[in-house]
DNA sequence: ACTCATTTGTTGCATATGCAACATAGGAGG
DNA sequence: CCTCCTATGTTGCATATGCAACAAATGAGT
């Protein structure tokens, strides 16, 4: 069975198949990759992995803040975010704020309790993400990550986490 | 704010810089291209793109086959996948027909309004997965799939599709 | 043949999710 | 100030999902 070649009439193209090998990887090893965190952090009977992105982000802007100022709307719809934050009120973890200047929104506050979380969280994250990402060095992650910033077009920065 | 250095102390490390931005890096790019592609079927009111995977498989084999011999059950549960199944029977793309030699399962049947649906599918899928890949060029989607094969420690083959 | 563990797949139920509609506030233009 | 358009979140409802329990068949050991 033969790949189809590329063709170039105008605008609906063929992968290539080195592309379409790429495609299929990332998805693979993406998923594969996530769950094997997921995996650690349910085992641990801790929060999913969104929850510490949420916790992470509110710990580094350093004060309440606003849903839509959190770097996460880029990749989270606004009523998953809004229910996300129902669950972790609920829990404890963040307190919906309001906010003086503008009083649609509100700020989000990490309580103590949800920066002990995100600590507890990385204890377990931190070694479940090492020991998956380890196989490649630290050269070829730094090319992975490269060739994947390249590919998503990425303007943002990606901060480490702790 | 400084990254914690890596720790050599037994088994949980904290993941170097480098494999901390590709983590993230993998994880919002990935998510993002799936996203685009996506789209691109829901704007064209086809299904989403498992089902194309499901239907590819059962054509790529060339025959009636059972759901633990497909390719996907790696990556889906069991009873996910029993659902899929459910609906695409329902739309009549599959079709669960008896299994001879083991009565617990069924052999799943593309039917050729699958075939049909999953080529239209591709008229879609593929300009669109083109189209979001080609940021990079055929030599960096080659080694950015070899970076990742390495990464998910992946033993099967990756075959293109059409 | 009998027993029991395993394989293969399905399902009831509680929870999560997507979508479209909604509510409310802000802001621009007159 | 009034109108209207946009921005920011939330919610009702239908659907999808995860989990654990289940059913049925196979196969291995005795």
């Amino acid at each position: 069975m033969r790949t189809q070649q590329t063709q170039l009439k105008g605008p609906s193209r063929i992968p290539s198949d080195p592309l379409q090998r790429a495609w299929i990887a990332l998805g693979r090893v993406s998923q594969s990759i996530r769950e094997e965190v997921g995996l650690a952090l349910k085992k641990a009977k801790l929060p999913d992995i969104t929850w510490y992105t949420v916790l992470w982000e509110l710990e580094r802007a350093g004060k309440p803040t606003r849903p839509k100022d959190l770097a996460i709307p880029l990749f989270i719809l606004p009523y998953q975010l809004s229910r996300l934050v129902d669950r972790m009120e609920e829990e404890g973890l963040v307190k919906r704020i309001s906010c003086p200047e503008d009083k649609r929104g509100h700020l989000l506050e990490l309580t103590p309790e949800g920066d002990e979380m995100r600590k507890r969280m990385w204890t377990v994250y931190a070694p479940a993400m090492d020991e998956a990402m380890k196989r490649i060095g630290d050269a070829e992650a730094l090319q992975l990550a490269q060739l994947l910033n390249k590919l998503g077009g990425l303007d943002y920065p990606v901060p480490p986490r702790s």
